[in-house]
DNA sequence: CTAATTTCAGTGGAACTGATATAC
DNA sequence: CGTATATCAGTTCCACTGAAATTA
């Protein structure tokens, strides 16, 4: 029994917050947080999202969603657009500045999880990785 | 490109807080939070700890050691006695009381982690655990 | 009518910063 | 003197809850 170091769940939390705080130093001079780029980066492979959808697929609850894209508008990285076919809904969708931004920083968001993973080689990244997303799909969605 | 679902750093924060929240639910009618929880069984492991290793082991800043040193003071599962040849510091240790609630909350901690690692055999979730640690143990000494 | 989408106000917790008292 | 331990006050952010407005 050494405490709650040698379980599995607890290793997940220290190691998640961990890697939250890696990726919002690594954000932070451009005034952005882990939330805000892991949006942007859904929108760069989306072609524009719902609000409902950022949510779903982010994990974030809805009412932070309509922070963080009021948070990218005001920046110029993204905007809403009506829905076509829904007048509830609006299109998030990336701008050109949000996706020159991305490419500006696609290095250092690597970097965080090089470092990260620091003592791991290659295949065992894979493998951890791979656990970690059966994980994630059979809770979140 | 996916977005960052695709990465292992952002997989580990979503699973961290995902951890986090079924760790307390479960804990939720004790009245305690996971990080009392972890605490307490750290100290279950120790003989008795100063504040200073609670917070070096756990990874809680020590201003945040002192509130929850307090609360399990006041439920009776902890105390803090005098630290033999440093008066600035106190030995923090588990009560009988302490240790009773640890025993009576055993299952329903492992459950969480059950429930969690669910997607995964138990070689897989060996697996895992033994990259976690050592991805663990480099970052967070 | 109920349900879905977005928005907003408010709550509680978490993590930290900076300052203080005490003791080394 | 400077350093270490514990404590306290205050800040910021995060995640959520509950409710509202609009539309389906």
């Amino acid at each position: 029994m050494l405490g709650l170091h040698a379980d599995t769940g607890y290793l997940l939390y220290r190691l998640g917050l961990r890697s939250g705080q890696l990726f919002n130093t690594s954000l932070q001079e451009s005034g952005l947080r882990l939330r805000h780029y892991a949006l942007l980066r859904f929108l760069a492979g989306s072609e524009g999202a719902l609000q409902r959808e950022l949510s779903a697929r982010l994990g974030y609850d809805p009412s932070a969603i309509v922070g963080l894209v009021d948070d990218l508008e005001r920046l110029g990285f993204a905007e809403r657009r009506p829905a076509p076919g829904d007048r509830r809904s609006r299109v998030v969708v990336l701008t050109e500045a949000g996706r020159a931004f991305l490419k500006s920083t696609e290095a250092a968001g690597e970097r965080v999880t090089d470092d990260l993973l620091a003592p791991l080689d290659p295949a065992e990244r894979d493998t951890l990785h791979a656990l970690l997303r059966r994980v994630a799909e059979a809770g979140l969605g």
